[in-house]
DNA sequence: TAGCGCTATATCTAATTAAATATAACGAAA
DNA sequence: TTTCGTTATATTTAATTAGATATAGCGCTA
C-alpha cells in the first residue's frame, strides 16, 4: 500500500464496499489457509475484521463467496465457494485489464509526484 | 456514490491519497468557485477538511496543484495552478480509459450483485 | 481606518471506527 | 466426556477521524 500508483478497482454497493484491494487479498488467503482466522493471522488483521469483510461480501453478491464450517478436528474452518472463485477471477481480471490501460499515462503521472 | 459500478482511480502516494475521486472533484469546483470555501460549501464538507484534502495534493505533488490568496476585496481565494489543471486532466483521462477498458466485464459483474 | 470574506491554524468535542476481550456453540478425536 | 481450534457474536475500550468553534492575518474597498 506504500507509494502504489496503480488503480484501485474498487466495487462499491449501497454505501459497502462489496470487492477491492483488501477483501480480494482475503479471499486468497482464505482459499489458500482456509480459515478466517488463519488468513486474518496471516494478513495482520484481527478476527473480528477479517470476518466482517467477509460478511460484507456475503451481503453484497448473490450468493456466498465464503462458507464457513463450524466444530471438528480443526475447530472447523472457512472456504471459498465456487462463486467466490469465480467473483475473484473476474476482479483480477478486471483489475489486470484496468492497470495495463493507464499503464503508460501512470508511469508519466508518477514523474509529477515529489 | 450510491451503487457504483466504476472503478475508482485512487493514486497512493505514501500513506496518503495524492489523487482520487473525491480530491479530483474538490480541484472542479475550487477552479470553478476560486475559493477553497465556496467549494467546500458546494461539495457539502467543513472547511477544514477542504483544506486538509488541498494541503494533501499541495504535499504529495512535486509542485502545487492549489495556489491561495489571502486577503483584498473578496477576502482572498484560491486558484488552481497550471500544473494542477494539468494533473487534473490526466487523471480525468486515466479515469476513462480505466473505465472504458473494463465496462463489458463491469456490466457483467454487477450482475453477481445482490 | 473599519469592515469584509477568505485563508490558515489551533483547540476542543463528537462521532465513527477499530481493537481487545469474553463467551457460547460446534463436532471430531483422544 | 473432555479437549481443541474455529466460527459467531456481544460488549467494552481505545484510537482515529471528523466536526465545531475560535481566532488571527491579510489586503482591498468604502
Amino acid at each position: 500500500m506504500s507509494d502504489t500508483l496503480e488503480p484501485q478497482l474498487k466495487v462499491s454497493f449501497r454505501k459497502s464496499i462489496a470487492m477491492g484491494p483488501g477483501k480480494a487479498s482475503l479471499l486468497d488467503s482464505i482459499e489458500k489457509n482456509g480459515s478466517i482466522s488463519a488468513a486474518a493471522r496471516e494478513l495482520g488483521m484481527s478476527y473480528r475484521r477479517a470476518w466482517i469483510l467477509v460478511d460484507t461480501m456475503n451481503q453484497c453478491f448473490a450468493a456466498a463467496l465464503v462458507e464457513t464450517l463450524t466444530g471438528g478436528t480443526r475447530g472447523g474452518g472457512a472456504q471459498v465457494t465456487d462463486f467466490g472463485k469465480e467473483v475473484l477471477l473476474r476482479y483480477r481480471a478486471m483489475e489486470r485489464k484496468a492497470t495495463n490501460s493507464v499503464r503508460t499515462e501512470m508511469s508519466e503521472f508518477s514523474e509529477y509526484m515529489r
